[in-house]
DNA sequence: CTGAAAGCGCTTACAG
DNA sequence: CTGAAAGCGCTTACAG
């Protein structure tokens, strides 16, 4: 039982090489000669020896921590995202640190100083509020790349990946309107950041490739969040003329959705419709399955870590923005079994 | 705008003091005059210094980020868990660092390491094997406390925090006993960790109650996922008998049974009644709403941390274990409309 | 190919 | 109350 932690130096007495000649071996750097190398070896076997990444980090100016930083890992869109991140960086032997901003600008920024502080080697994060530049620039220049994964921010050119956002939007209404609904009401994000707004248009566009007039009243701004999509749910159904489908914006808005349609009796799809922006593990496990836009948010976590593992190896190379394609998922929640 | 990070130095210069008493100042240690004070808070203000953590870190040979080793966010009881740790971690200027071992000790013994190289504050793990403790105790002996959740494992006394397992199973099979359903299956997990074993317990001790003999077809020992949920489901309900009622180990376990059963499109609770262990956001979504045990997997969390900020306060107070109890939430899965 | 030495940015006895 | 100095464990020019 090797009770006491062993330094470089220890394996270097063992070894009767220097602290320098261990470092190379370890790191691969340089070259060594065969007999010491096997030396050092043997001694960082016997002395069960791991470099301290600390010191590590403080002597080569970066951590191997990436700072992922996201809304809420109770978002399904989030929670497969963290899951793909967390296992690219295990396979670069890089560990990830979690941040949950709950969207909140103050929350972001104080984590954005701990990471700074934290020598981070780079940052994947989805920013909380349209004015983010102010606060990831001073990052950014300070050193530490970072990719953006889900939404654009003005005047802050980076990797960024994103999903074509009124594409998934406008394949999901067309569908609704192919499948005979007419008053389609959205329950849209906040216009402030692109997902919300560019998943509108996507709603428009729908109408107008339909040469249909979208009814004012039908179309709901509120937040990515549970409540929002509960109670503008609710009003849009107290209607005098209520809609005959629903579009939400995401996941979390479409559940709150479907609490309350069950709470009123409403008879989905035959009554009223419901699509969702976002795929969840459990999406056909719902009452009724749920149609939704899948995002491919496995494939985002993947990019958005090769996006930053070649921001870090070339600093000055130009940025790359990825683009995926959602993907229509057909279940139960849009069909028209009535009809 | 700062380019250039400012490191205790530059403050101190530019406050015209020591670094020492820059550190001083910052840390809270040691009585600083008060003027000194002032000039020193003054120049961090201007320089928009702050400390470097990985310095900090190296100097004190402790970090401030503890790792969270859970099998996978993806399981809704971690995924609660992981929120909880992280609230909480961020309220005392903690940072987490994420890992997932899918259950696979190798997987496990890696982050071990990988903590150990960074120098954690401490670690919150869900164990992966019975034989743990021997990859956990030499990281404990190493000076990293280690708090266990979920699980407990023989031969490592540790501060933990768990649920009462099979009081948890006992009110679920008690209550499918009470609704009338006579030919009960378990969905059981593996019978090496506690918790699996502890359930299947549970299960037995309700039949015993009640004075009922539980039938040996319908025990199946599985795994905490969702596939062996699905294919044992599919294998009972397949049974010239199957059974009346299904009580899934896990949510997992739960979703893919819920999946099986709507494949055979069994009526649920009519033909076959489904209890799970853990409550998940969308339960109540679910079709039909799921009857579930919950934990209470946020509070565990906050437990686990509050342990482990004890424990590195006091590494040599006793260990200390709490015990959750965890709650029947009755919704239509378990119901009998049709009697 | 190898080693002695400097230094990353802190904190903390130690001395005054 | 304050500062000079040592040292945490590494890596990497630099010299040989």
């Amino acid at each position: 039982m090797q009770r006491e932690k062993s330094n470089i130096h220890d394996v270097a007495r063992k070894a009767g090489v220097s602290s320098a000649t261990v470092s190379r071996v370890l790191a691969g750097n340089g070259s060594v000669n065969a007999e010491l190398r096997g030396r050092v070896l043997d001694a960082v076997e016997v002395l069960n020896y791991q470099p301290n990444r600390v010191a590590q980090s403080l002597r080569v100016q970066r951590s191997s921590t990436i700072g992922l930083i996201i809304p809420d890992i109770q978002n399904a869109l989030f929670l497969s995202l963290v899951r793909a991140v967390e296992d690219c960086a295990y396979a670069h032997q890089l560990t990830v640190m979690l941040c949950n901003t709950d969207d909140k600008p103050e929350k972001e920024l104080s984590y954005l100083g701990i990471m700074r502080a934290q020598q981070a080697a780079g940052l994947i994060v989805v920013p909380t509020h349209p004015k983010d530049s102010d606060m990831l620039s001073p990052v950014r220049e300070a050193g530490i790349p970072i990719v953006l994964v889900d939404r654009e921010i003005s005047g802050f050119e980076a990797d960024t990946v994103i999903v074509d956002n009124s594409y998934g939007a406008q394949i999901a209404v067309s569908h609704l309107i192919a499948m005979g609904y007419r008053r389609i009401a959205v329950l849209a994000g906040p216009q402030e950041l692109t997902p919300g707004r560019k998943r509108l248009q996507g709603y428009y566009n729908a109408h107008r490739e339909a040469a249909l007039e979208p009814l004012p009243e039908l179309a709901r701004v509120g937040t990515f969040k549970r409540d929002s999509g509960y109670d503008l749910t609710h009003q849009l159904m107290s209607l005098p003329r209520p809609p005959d489908a629903i579009f939400a914006s995401n996941n979390l808005m479409a559940l709150g959705s479907l609490r309350a349609l069950h709470e009123r009796g409403s008879r989905i799809p035959d009554e009223v419709a419901l699509v969702s922006f976002d795929d969840m593990p459990w999406a056909e496990d719902l009452n009724p399955p749920l149609t939704v836009v899948a995002q491919p948010s496995y494939e985002m976590g993947q990019q958005a870590l090769e996006l930053l593992l070649h921001r870090i190896k070339s600093p000055d190379a130009s940025y790359r923005k990825v683009i995926l394609q959602p993907q229509l998922i057909i279940r139960q929640s849009s069909g028209m079994p009535g009809h």
